[in-house]
DNA sequence: ACGCACGAGCGTCACAAGAC
DNA sequence: GTCTTGTGACGCTCGTGCGT
């Protein structure tokens, strides 16, 4: 004997169904029947869509526009980020891969690029790059243009010798006469950059990856026309080094602040794949289930024949 | 060919939470 | 208390598809 109760498939409450088997088995079927639904991924995005709509019908309730701005804030930004999130849902479900604390492989990341160190002094060129020198000669090209780790290089001087305190120079100069761009780093040496990318635009450079090459060589002339000479933090007395030095930190904030929203759209679109793929399992689940219900009613129910 | 709408991606700002 | 990191929000640019 088994009986079927259809239940609760009121607004907001999921369906159940009992099952109860001839052996005494009480199923309980949850949310098998949905009832069409606009959209069948249902991240935290569209959640904080729904919060901020709800707070937006208070305000017009209420009309207290700054303290419900304020609220909304402090709703929305009590989200865990995408990486807590994402490794909560992978310790529920077992399929589900986690978010990695350092960039993982999957994005491709070209083998010569090198993990971002913390640069101690940071130069902007005239063609817009930034150029760190971090403790230790490493050398980072950042080029403004490009597409996430790609356009940042580690170049690590080996016979750079360590500079004397507080005087980190980089002399820079525009173009070469043979059309590359050149700039001078510690220990006599020039990091020269190959003609074939210079200013590519930012949409060309995001799709086909390319990046600027670099060369270390031996410097073949005296300092070239052109150059730019920056002192590093150490030696900062003058309100003009103070600026400088201001304009410095900042550039050095907003540079890791891109390289932290380019991580964090990463990881967003990572979260969503996950959230879209567990729907999908999640969906064929649920069509076992329905067919497993049928074959179960059809063999046992009784006949009225 | 042109204009428009739309979506994707980016840089920046503001702010909360966590680290130190 | 200060610094760093992560993320939502905003505005911008660019590519694409579509209608005219």
């Amino acid at each position: 004997q088994v009986s079927v109760a259809g239940s609760g498939t009121g607004r907001g409450s999921p369906a159940v169904t009992l099952v109860q088997l001839p052996s005494g088995q009480t199923v309980h079927v949850q949310g098998v029947i949905q009832t069409p639904q606009p959209s069948v991924i249902q991240s935290p995005q569209i959640q904080t869509v729904q919060v901020a709509t709800i707070a937006e019908t208070d305000e017009s309730a209420e009309s207290e526009g700054v303290i419900d701005s304020h609220k909304r804030r402090e709703i929305l930004s009590r989200r865990p980020s995408y990486r807590k999130i994402l490794n909560e849902i992978s310790s529920d479900v077992p399929g589900v891969p986690k978010i990695e604390e350092e960039k993982s492989e999957e994005e491709g990341t070209p083998p010569n690029i090198a993990t971002m160190a913390v640069p101690t002094s940071i130069y902007q060129t005239s063609t817009g790059q930034y150029i760190a020198i971090a403790q230790g000669g490493t050398i980072q090209i950042s080029n403004p243009g490009s597409d996430g780790v790609q356009g940042l290089q580690a170049l690590t001087m080996t016979n750079s010798g360590a500079p004397p305190p507080g005087a980190t120079i980089v002399q820079y100069a525009a173009q070469s006469a043979d059309g590359t761009q050149q700039f001078f780093v510690p220990g006599s040496q020039v990091v020269v950059q190959d003609q074939q990318r210079q200013r590519v635009p930012k949409r060309s450079a995001a799709a086909t990856g390319d990046m600027p090459t670099y060369q270390i060589r031996a410097p073949t002339t005296a300092l070239p026309q052109g150059v730019v000479m920056a002192a590093s933090p150490g030696s900062l007395h003058s309100p003009q080094q103070l600026a400088e030095e201001a304009t410095r930190k900042r550039e050095l904030r907003l540079m890791k602040n891109r390289e932290a929203a380019k991580e964090c759209r990463r990881r967003k679109k990572e979260y969503v794949k996950c959230l879209e793929s567990r729907v999908a399992v999640l969906e064929v689940q649920n069509k076992k289930l329905i067919e497993e219900l049928e074959t179960l009613k059809d063999i046992c129910s009784p006949k009225t024949d």
